[in-house]
DNA sequence: GTTAAAATCGAAAACGTTTTCGTTTTGTGT
DNA sequence: ACACAAAACGAAAACGTTTTCGATTTTAAC
């Protein structure tokens, strides 16, 4: 029970090999009547020309290759879905893996599916990520390169992202609409760029709404979990830090935060409003529910998929494609928190 | 910048292609010195065989295919975790597909996998599958078969699952010690065989500690999601039923009970003790928080490729792997709630 | 019936690797 | 210096596909 081989046809219908290739791929120097035929069989016995050998005549893999940051996280595997979804529909198979947030890793994961010849690398680059070398080598050796989500200005590939600061604008622009005027933000880190995004829109909206910024409102996260988003709500009691609004840089702090000022009996959100980033699952579940953003994951995951595949036509026809980024729109998620 | 071949190093070294590869590869036939050579050559060009070539003359593609039911689930994302880091230990690579939990795509998903040629298929079969000839078929075409976690006792392969029953009587007998005597069960469908047999723990730990089965007690999930969860705490206090604890087939139908009892300012765990199944992220996060059982996701991935690894090589020897299943132990978490 | 043009087909090379088997080179003992 | 075995090497075929180009057959026209 082998897969079958354009040479088993050929000899069940007593023509050459050529010829059943040819008429499968619809040639025109093969006549009608031998098309039908061959068609036909190749469709009862399940006939698909075996892709390693396919890929050693036409340099096309069919294979694409993903690298996130994280294995089980809700967003990047949101992302995944997407990509896959639409490989699928395009019959492309998809290799996925993971850089574990280490630019070393990193680098031999870019070589690796170089190695393997996919024909695509779409990448969400680590955090520590500093040096773009592995990429440029990507671009030198003629594989389609995307970026999502994570991406470096330094590279000039098509991206795909989140308007974060757009979407961190229209947070605080809501907290600001409903009266709250000292709003804190529970930063990221330096890197990646969409936590200086967030950051950036977070001040963008006090400034076009009169408000001043004030450094000790803002609070830097190292880990980005919920505990230190308890620690900031606590250092925000105990100083009695005037604050009517919390803007946090992802879901996991806003929810730390949310626990501290429970415990210490401080109305949500009358007293102080809370607002996450991401709508992970665990925000519909918080008492009160937290407002957020929704990323559009799959989304991003299939607009992701359609730019390598522009990208990989234009290869064909010898042009490349312009480094074009394209911006996904955020949803803002209101629930009890603010 | 194109990818070297043999022929750029034989060329390189004026040797032949032939004595290139068997260098590389140690045959026994190559001078101490050529060897030499040629491996430093190699190595400093970074040469690695083209695997697609490889594949045509040796059959072994280096590539394995997972599928799982849903692509952004906790569980199974922690699962392809551990099945893509012993993967990358080995060099193979891993291709992923979901069955969205349909029988119909499932079967669609094999077939792309065979013909891919892959070196195995890791799969989770999906609730709605009710016959197997699509994992006969793989087997007759002498393709590795590995099942995880929701698998079929009609197929004769090696698998690795979660002990579903003793982790739900070990969930159950921890409820006992703790006094409870009335413990309702929020059970899964009837498939697949995970919910029946958390069910059947269940059940045997009640009868072990002396507490007769009422029937009345037992909820049936149809979505599994935290709706039902808070419907059926409503229910049980609406008729006011004689309740002291709750055992849930999986985390959210627990956190949709705990928000009901709270709501209904019912004390959890005093009154009511819940108990959850999974440990998702969320269950740290309720207040209180929520007791549960932790199922070794990645360990499930990693035993599951070593299990392909076997019988690989097995097949290789021209053996046949036993249909050998490998059960897991879970963790009993307990928090607040219980 | 002849001939040219058009339609149809197939031989063969190529992709890069692995492996069999035959050939050449080296080394040993006389 | 010679025979002979052992060591080292290389030619060639195979994996299954695609595609070029030459060969063959059919059709049409006179």
């Amino acid at each position: 029970m082998k897969n079958l081989t354009l040479k088993d046809i050929a000899k069940a219908l007593n023509i050459s090999i050529t010829t059943v290739s040819k008429a499968l791929k619809d040639y025109p120097d093969v006549s009608p009547k031998t098309k039908a035929r061959v068609k036909a069989y190749a469709e009862k016995v399940n006939f698909t020309p075996n892709t390693f050998a396919s890929y050693l005549r036409t340099q096309e893999s069919k294979i694409i290759g993903v690298i996130i940051p994280q294995l089980n996280h809700f967003f990047f595997n949101d992302v995944l879905k997407g990509i896959i979804k639409q490989a699928e529909a395009h019959d492309y198979m998809v290799i996925v893996l993971s850089s574990e947030e280490s630019y070393q890793l990193e680098q031999k994961q870019v070589m690796r599916l170089l190695k393997q010849n996919v024909d695509g690398i779409l990448i969400s680059i680590s955090d520590t990520t500093h040096d773009i070398s592995h990429l440029k080598q990507v671009e030198e050796q003629n594989v389609n390169l995307i970026m999502f989500d994570k991406y470096s200005k330094l590279i000039n590939c098509p991206a795909v992202v989140i308007n974060d600061r757009k979407a961190a604008y229209d947070a605080v622009k809501h907290l600001i609409d409903h009266g709250k005027r000292e709003i804190a933000h529970f930063r990221g880190p330096l890197l990646p760029q969409n936590s200086i995004d967030r950051f950036l829109g977070y001040r963008q909206a006090l400034e076009d709404h009169g408000i001043a910024y004030k450094k000790e409102l803002v609070f830097t996260c190292e880990r980005i979990d919920e505990k230190e988003g308890y620690a900031f709500a606590d250092e925000i009691i105990k100083k009695n830090i005037a604050v009517d609004a919390v803007f946090s840089v992802a879901d996991l702090p806003a929810v730390g935060a949310l626990k501290c000022f429970n415990e210490n009996n401080i109305a949500v959100p009358d007293q102080i409003a809370v607002m996450g980033f991401s709508n992970w699952l665990i925000s519909r579940f918080t008492s009160p529910a937290l407002s957020t953003v929704n990323q559009p994951g799959t989304l991003m995951g299939e607009e992701a998929f359609s730019l390598f595949l522009k990208s990989n036509e234009a290869k064909k026809r010898g042009e490349k494609v312009a480094g074009d980024i394209l911006e996904l729109d955020t949803q803002l998620i209101v629930r009890k928190s603010s």
